[in-house]
DNA sequence: TACGTGATCACG
DNA sequence: GTGATCACGTAA
């Protein structure tokens, strides 16, 4: 079953990121379907100096601004593509990164994205994330109910399975940077490094 | 541990 | 216009 409108259109992204865990995302482009099991998320909402949308409003994050359920998609350190999820109500700009899944469908199509023979680490961390699922720029602000990049029901995920610990890469955040809105499956082995 | 790589943003 | 900066990955 596809999450609906109203998974992603509430008010508490920590929350939301912590549910997104176990849920299986699936892209179709190209005509090839993949998919894997969301097992690393990070939370950012507006009123911390972690998330892009901390100063308002500007080009690259104005479909944070939009209501939940849409696709994120930006360049980073000008080689990466990093795919969140947008939540909460219209203006109110929060949103999830994706930061690592477990393979489930089109494992070789993956690896050909990813130019290995290997699966190990394929997806572990958000610019391979994007990379082995084929989600680039053109997917900024796609719905996510819609049959490019769509989220579907995966496993369940107990609340003592899951890990929280501080986000990655976001020293610029000053005392932001300590919040444990970092979730992670515990003792999943496609989790990224740190 | 170093650095590639290019869009973006806050300045003039 | 311009320059510092960046929600990463890889090789070493």
């Amino acid at each position: 079953m596809k999450l609906e409108e109203s998974f992603y259109q509430r008010d508490n992204v920590t929350k939301i990121a912590q549910e997104l865990l176990g849920k299986c995302i699936f892209t179709r482009t190209g005509g090839k379907v993949t998919a894997g099991i969301i097992v690393e998320t990070e939370a950012y909402s507006h009123r911390e100096q972690g998330s892009h949308a901390y100063r308002g409003k500007t080009k690259r994050n104005q479909v944070m601004f939009e209501a939940g359920g849409v696709a994120y998609v930006y360049l980073c350190y000008g080689i990466h593509h990093l795919f969140n999820v947008v939540t909460n109500s219209k203006d109110v700009a929060d949103a999830v990164l994706i930061r690592a899944l477990e393979p489930k469908l089109g494992e070789k199509q993956m690896l050909r994205r990813m130019n290995t023979s290997s699966l190990q680490g394929i997806t572990s961390g958000p610019g391979k994330v994007a990379k082995a699922m084929g989600i680039d720029r053109r997917h900024n602000g796609v719905p996510l109910w819609d049959n490019e990049i769509w989220l579907e029901d995966g496993i369940p995920i107990i609340r003592s399975k899951i890990s929280a610990s501080e986000r990655i890469g976001i020293a610029y955040a000053g005392k932001d940077a300590f919040l444990p809105w970092r979730f992670t499956i515990t003792g999943n082995s496609w989790v990224s490094k740190p």
